[in-house]
RNA sequence: GGCGACGUGGCCGAGUGGCUAGGCAGAGGUCUGCAAAACCUCGUACAGCGGUUCGAUUCCGCUCGUCGCCUCCA
């Protein structure tokens, strides 16, 4: 398989340290607001890769921090004039939530900054103990000069960096570079005891410490959005391999950015789309169709088109499993089913397809452009069916599940429920009758209205060839 | 100023040194009382200018344009 590695800047094969397990660490989120749409693009990503992993045989152990100490945590909750603490917690609850109904699993790990304190303090030590950084006010500094790779993640050079406002108020630090991986704290800001007196952890020690915790020296993926490229994980390359000589993460995969009129969406912009606002509106699956199909690597547009777009990607998968159940039902076994030559290939030829465009870098618009090449196949052997009066309902099956399965993949999980009239209440089920009695008395206007009120009630009628079907939308 | 990415048909969006991406929208047809769903047919697009090549959308250079990052953004 082969893997974009910003570090490389090209596509390597992907080898793990420890053959047949994977290791991955995602940024989550700092908990001072609720998840955009933007922020969720990494977390469904990472998700997509991590199923897909396993499906090909890795043990993966997926962490994805909660980062629930920090500047702007402060900042936020000392304008809403509440504990950081506090804060902090229900921002994290929230994004669970919404992570949740999103429909997104629970990372293997879901690490917490304020519960790794002691590592995070272990770090900064051994840093301050090899020369690495150096106290200065009670906080800690990483001394970018010493180290030599400094710039390799990002390609920046130290010395064509505008670094003009690079020194805050009450910093004192050797260099304008210098990131502070303690920072003392404030009196009223939370803070735990340390060496260098009361503080807490600085530029985003907790991502070094807590990866390294759970994934160990030399783990296979750290990933993120782009824009945390520099200085957020130049700087954690710096802060980890600064102290073992090397060997953090050794392999870095960017997200790119969700954009609103070509503009990326952040909450400095003011373009953000919450998510918990864009499940009441939409599947959550049209956002996770949205995003696959685009590269991983690529912008994307959030717009009101490609929105629906992805909605109509999710219709014709919905179509396609109705089309199969529909067919199998109202065909007999006893007439002969048509050849399925072709939609046997297309099994094979889908499966192949999927994989090869998943190797290569996951592409999940290629793979997406796979399912619907089976979807087609799929929807022509149920027309051959329909009109033979005979399905061959293995291989209907054989086919359904692929596609079934290559979905789940992808994060996409259709079940009967989504298309199934069968459930429907009894009352729509008597306006059916009432609709097909109409139209039998050529009463096409109450036909008409019978079907008007159907669709009000969320179904919609399909005439099949062994008659009326309700099918939910 | 520095670093990086990108410009593909009406729209979105893959990909490739010569061979079908795919979806949506649109046109025509089949089916239907009309629809819906589905199927069939239909679009020869790769920012511009040079160069390499038998041949470039694909490689190289330049130009134009867009975007991201350059200290706390996913």
């Amino acid at each position: 398989m082969k893997i974009y590695n910003t570090l490389a800047r090209r596509k390597e094969e992907f080898a793990t340290r420890d053959p047949g397990t994977a290791g991955i660490y995602v940024c989550g989120p700092t908990v001072y607001g609720l998840i955009h749409v933007g922020n969720a693009r990494p977390y469904v990503f990472f998700a997509v890769l991590a199923r897909y992993l396993r499906s090909i045989g890795y043990d993966v152990k997926l962490v994805e921090n909660i980062t629930d100490i920090d500047d702007k945590i402060i900042e936020r909750a000392n304008h809403e004039g509440m504990a950081p603490g506090r804060l902090a917690a229900a921002f994290s609850r929230a994004y669970v939530d919404d992570t949740l109904k999103f429909g997104l699993e629970r990372p293997d790990v879901e690490p917490k900054a304020t519960e790794h304190i002691q590592e995070i303090i272990d770090h900064c030590r051994r840093l301050v103990d090899t020369g690495m950084a150096y106290e200065s006010g009670g906080s800690v500094y990483f001394r970018v000069d010493r180290f030599a790779g400094y710039g390799k993640l990002s390609g920046q050079k130290t010395g064509q960096m505008k670094h003009c406002e690079l020194v805050r108020e009450g910093e004192a630090k050797e260099s304008p570079l210098d990131f502070a991986v303690w920072k003392a704290s404030k009196p009223g800001e939370p803070s735990w005891e340390s060496p260098w007196g009361p503080g807490r952890p600085g530029w985003h020690i907790e991502c070094t410490a807590m990866s390294l915790k759970y994934l160990g020296q030399s783990f296979d993926i750290h990933g993120g959005g782009r824009d945390l490229i520099f200085p957020h994980h130049e700087n954690e390359i710096a802060q980890a391999e600064a102290v073992s000589g090397g060997g953090f993460a050794r392999g870095w995969m960017h997200v790119g950015m969700i954009t609103t009129k070509e503009e990326k969406m952040s909450k400095s912009v003011g373009n953000i789309f919450l998510l918990r606002e864009f499940l009441k509106q939409y599947d959550p699956r049209v956002l996770i169709l949205f995003f696959m199909g685009a590269h991983y690597r690529s912008p994307l547009e959030f717009s009101e088109v490609n929105l629906e777009e992805a909605a109509g990607r999710l219709e014709r998968f919905k179509n396609c499993f109705w089309k199969v159940d529909s067919v199998i039902g109202e065909t007999a076994a006893a007439a002969a089913p048509p050849e399925g030559r072709l939609l046997e290939d297309s099994i094979g030829l889908t499966a192949q397809q999927f994989e090869a465009e998943m190797q290569d870098d996951v592409n999940t618009a290629g793979a997406l452009a796979a399912l619907f090449g089976l979807v087609r196949s799929i929807n022509e052997y149920a027309e051959l069916a329909s009109a033979a009066g005979s399905a061959d309902a293995g291989l209907l099956g054989r086919a359904s599940d692929l596609l079934r399965r290559l979905l789940g993949i992808l994060g996409v999980e259709i079940t009967e429920a989504d298309y199934a009239g069968k459930a429907a209440p009894q009352e729509l089920l008597d306006l059916v009758a009432l609709r097909e009695q109409a139209r039998r008395e050529k009463d096409f206007a109450a036909a008409d209205a019978a079907r008007d009120r159907i669709a009000a009630a969320g179904y919609e009628i399909r005439d099949t060839p062994t008659g009326p079907k309700l099918v939910k939308k």
